[in-house]
RNA sequence: GUGGCCGUAGCUCAGAUGGUAGAGCGUCCGGUUGUGGCCCGGAAGGGCGUGGGUUCGAUUCCCACCGGUCACCCCA
């Protein structure tokens, strides 16, 4: 019985679940590196500016203090990345990488930090695979970001995904936009909820993916963003999608499609799993060129990816998609104290000096026979060996293959190499 | 931050119109001399989420809080 618990929205990832885990970060690497990208690590905690410039004092990470921060003694903020992608343009210009060959990809694995309230599919720390695509405006590097998103789940099992797909524009261009759109909701302002209404003073763009259905008609005929992007948002957009029809890549657009954080331009989409409950979106992305700036750098173009490693696993296991559980042959050593101890050590240690898995059974005092036999049966053993007085005496061993209950005398000297070739023959 | 549902052993769950709790699985030990998976026996493990209130007495009734879960919000 513990008496301290887990704290809310944090997750034990217990090895049943680790598996999901391993595929889908090895899976990750793999692409990751097949689209040339490498990887990096950040830090987990940044100056709290970073996030309020980069990502932005408007968005909700601020408004509704879904950060972690801390103030030090010394009156400095520190923050709990709540995203990958500020810290990563962080990395790119305090380390130079303005002057290496552009664009550079990189990539990061590891957790961030949101304090919501959690959901299905939604916990306060979160695992991310985030690979970003620094230096160019080329939409190709769009695709690229999209193809490795679509292909990670594919690859993975991953059946039916379609992605979403809009263009939030661009400083140029969206204000425009949210000008219009907030003119013509207020006109029809008494059939929102109150939700609805406070998002039109905060955060108008909001409303296009309320999930208040009563309003649907409404928004369908709202103004969309697509007839107000400006020539370079205009073209960027009909270029990606160009080289996804050309690719054969089905994708829906969704002018309802609008991201939470505020440093969005030009592309953003998601890719959605309605299996996992209300938190469908698996991965979701789009362009920021204006974030390099925003946090005080010189104009860096940018677009890359988060993909949510929990909810990626969650999806598999809806799907019945299974993690590898195939475990490595392992050798269990049974011994009755004494000398037979000491030797059943040696001969564990060896076994994994040569590769093999091996482990012996604990115990203070010599335990029974019978009760060590369990032990092997319930780790699964391939093999056990039993170093007894009566095989001490004789210089042997005995071996009992689990499975098929074959058991023979071996040299002690010539144990490792005898497990060696059972093991390599099958 | 708001709302619905839930809260009995590690897990899945029983339980009494209020008299301080059980099962299955799992774990550990054992079933004659050093041998597993089936079977059998035994043990450990819970002041029934926490704190108040009502009562002679509450795990069972009431309230609050905490936690879990789902949804809103927001997002991966």
């Amino acid at each position: 019985m513990t008496s301290i618990d887990r704290l809310t929205g944090m997750l034990d990832v217990l090895p049943e679940d680790r598996l999901y885990w391993d595929m889908i970060i090895d899976k990750a690497i793999d692409l990751a590196g097949r689209y040339g990208f490498q990887r990096i690590n950040v830090p987990i905690i940044e100056k709290d500016e970073l996030f309020s410039r980069g990502v932005g004092e408007a968005s909700d990470f601020f408004v509704k203090k879904e950060m972690y921060t801390i103030t030090e003694e010394d009156g400095n903020r520190i923050t709990l990345r709540p995203e990958f992608t500020a810290g990563i343009v962080r990395a790119y210009l305090q380390n130079g990488m303005v002057n290496w060959p552009q664009p550079v990809k990189i990539y990061s694995i590891g957790p961030v930090f949101r304090r919501e309230r959690p959901q299905a599919g939604r916990f306060r720390e979160h695992s991310q695979f985030n690979p970003e695509i620094l230096g160019t405006w080329d939409p190709a590097a769009d695709l690229e970001i999209m193809m490795l998103a679509r292909n990670l789940h594919r690859e993975l099992g991953y059946k039916n995904l379609t992605f979403q797909l809009n263009s939030t524009g661009c400083p140029v261009c969206k204000p425009k936009y949210v000008d219009e759109l907030k003119k013509y909701l207020s006109a029809h302002q008494q059939i929102l909820s109150d939700v609805d209404k406070e998002r039109l003073k905060r955060n108008p763009l909001r409303i296009l993916d309320s999930k208040d259905e009563s309003i649907d008609e409404l928004i369908a005929d709202a103004p969309h963003i697509v007839d107000f992007l400006c020539d370079d948002c205009a073209t960027h957009f009909a270029d990606l999608r160009q080289y996804l029809d050309e690719l054969n890549q089905p994708y829906a657009i969704n002018f309802r499609l609008v991201r939470g954080i505020d440093y969005y331009t030009k592309t953003v989409f998601e890719l959605w799993d309605k299996t996992i409950g209300a938190q469908a979106s698996l991965c979701g992305g789009g362009r920021y060129d204006g974030l390099a700036e925003a946090i005080g750098g010189p104009q860096v173009p940018g677009v890359g990816v988060g993909f949510g490693i929990e909810r990626i696993a969650i999806g598999l296991k809806k799907q019945d998609i299974k993690a590898s559980t195939e475990l490595m042959p392992s050798v269990l050593l049974i011994h009755f104290g004494g000398g037979t101890k000491t030797e059943a050590l040696r001969l564990t240690y060896a076994l994994r000096e040569n590769g093999i898995a091996s482990r012996i059974a604990f115990a203070r005092r010599p335990r029974s026979m019978r009760s060590q036999m369990r032990e092997a049966n319930r780790h699964q053993a391939a093999f056990v060996i039993i170093v007894g007085e009566d095989e001490i005496a004789k210089g042997e061993v005995a071996i009992r293959q689990m499975e098929s209950g074959e058991q023979s005398s071996v040299q002690s000297n010539k144990a490792v190499s005898w497990i060696s070739e059972k093991l390599n023959a099958s």
